[in-house]
DNA sequence: ATATAAATTGCGACTCAATCTCAATATATG
DNA sequence: CATATATTGAGATTGAGTCGCAATTTATAT
């Protein structure tokens, strides 16, 4: 598998696009992250690295890193548009807890096959899942009762 | 089943609000409508029963329907928010095409059953299900390779 | 009916995430 | 190194969504 770097590089140069110090620095943030994460942490993590960075280079290669197939628009829990890296990942169902926020991750595998089959039927070709349960985590639920 | 009506008026009740004139008109805007629609195109529709509808009074309605249990944020296909109706509604899975914009349903019934069981695994308590799958239609997807 | 208290409303100002403009700068290629 | 093209930061702009407030409507008790 070929690592997020070389997907990034190939997919710009596809495109006759440079791949630039800055968006080097936002691709190594990105894939160290684990965590989802909205365009101003990114834009604040990438400014620690470099002065040299503005909202608007962030917010412009987000769409690149989303079409390159690297990034992926995640759950919106807050006001920002929230995004996690895709690339390697196995897909998962995000479980959002609406009282602490927490976002558990649980794997997709079982649905995956039912999910093929339907999309073969109805000839869709799917790029992204987004698989979000609303509710209360395990913490929260109890809390709720008392 | 109680009507989407009464359980509006009930929900209001035991929060000390009231049922206006201006409630009852979205509200039946919202289940009138059988699809995915934005603050702004509700308002328009409003407007329509009557010139005294403001956009704030849409705004602060939407969000008292989705604690009702009536409505649901649902895919955002443009720049904003969208909502469904989901009271009597079966669960369902969106296709949304990224090319043409179109939304499909599908049934959601079998993967449910994965669903609870993973529910009741990690405790969590699911109030809602959005289940999105983004890609291409099969009419887009065979104008792609021509 | 009428009075009273409380919730609701429209208007328009405001917030703020996201986008756009444009001149200056960085990058790839011959 | 010269040229053409892509990228960048700064700050203006957009536009969805929220908020404050005075006027109005609604529910309840009298």
């Amino acid at each position: 598998m070929k690592d997020h770097q070389t997907v990034f590089v190939e997919f710009l140069q596809g495109r006759g696009l440079k791949y630039t110090r800055n968006r080097k620095i936002i691709l190594d943030i990105v894939f160290g992250l684990h965590e989802h994460f909205d365009a101003e942490q990114l834009y604040d993590l990438a400014r620690k690295e470099t002065r040299a960075m503005s909202r608007a280079t962030v917010y412009r290669t987000i769409p690149l890193l989303c079409e390159a197939g690297l990034l992926q628009q995640s759950v919106r829990s807050s006001a920002r548009d929230t995004f996690e890296h895709i690339y390697g990942h196995p897909k998962h169902i995000h479980w959002v807890c609406t009282r602490c926020g927490a976002v558990i991750e649980t794997d997709l595998a079982e649905v995956m096959a039912v999910l093929k089959q339907e999309a073969k039927r109805i000839g869709f070709s799917a790029d992204e899942i987004k698989f979000n349960v609303v509710g209360k985590c395990w913490k929260c639920g109890s809390i709720e009762n008392e």
